[in-house]
DNA sequence: GCCATATATTGACATATAGCTATTATCATA
DNA sequence: TATGATAATAGCTATATGTCAATATATGGC
């Protein structure tokens, strides 16, 4: 470990990192971010990828929407989300690399 | 985005990892691994380093010993803790390049 | 054993979260 | 406008979480 390489996490940083994390730690809210990191998902589509119901995964993108790490836009009569939280991504491959 | 290089997080792995990151996500335990990071500290040096009261600090650090994230060992009339789960280190990096 | 210091645990309480069912909104199209 | 498909929300129960005050448990020195 490099010690002199850790610097200080800004309480700003910090205090929206958490947050951020906070909405991952979820095993199913994670699954999601993963789904919609390949690109644009509609709400059915997410919800057949992790096969859970559709009121839950509503509820977990409700929750996302509210602090800003997935954005919505409606597409006739689906409703399409996206991530917008670039930390996110960064959390994804983080996980990752930990798979060795 | 490298879409590519996107590949799925193994169900085994993603569990693991959202229980650490639900652990991490909450700004006073965050706060305790940055500082642990640095290498062992006890548990009124941590309590001084973040300012908060000692049974919080005390409960926090027993919920991430709980999963195997921290590890204590007793040194005189003090307890030591140090983190022990990898993955720790790994979401502070990846918090800190995101401050750009 | 007694005391001071360091840490852990407990109980109480408020709030947050998760998941379920049912209902409601929204849109496209017949 | 009626209908079917898609998505969001409401109401509910159960459980988890966060915090505090108080108490309990080490440990080391006298």
């Amino acid at each position: 470990m490099k010690r002199a390489l850790l610097r200080r996490i800004e309480p700003v940083l910090l205090s929206r990192a958490a947050e951020i994390i906070k909405m991952l730690g979820h095993p199913e809210r994670l699954k999601i971010v993963e789904v919609l990191e390949r690109g644009e998902a509609t709400v059915s589509e997410i919800q057949e990828a992790i096969g859970i119901p559709q009121a839950i995964v509503s509820q977990h993108l409700a929750r996302m929407r509210g602090c800003n790490i997935v954005a919505a836009r409606r597409d006739g009569s689906y409703v399409r989300y996206r991530v917008i939280e670039p930390k996110v991504h960064h959390v994804l491959n983080c996980i990752r690399e930990c798979d060795a």
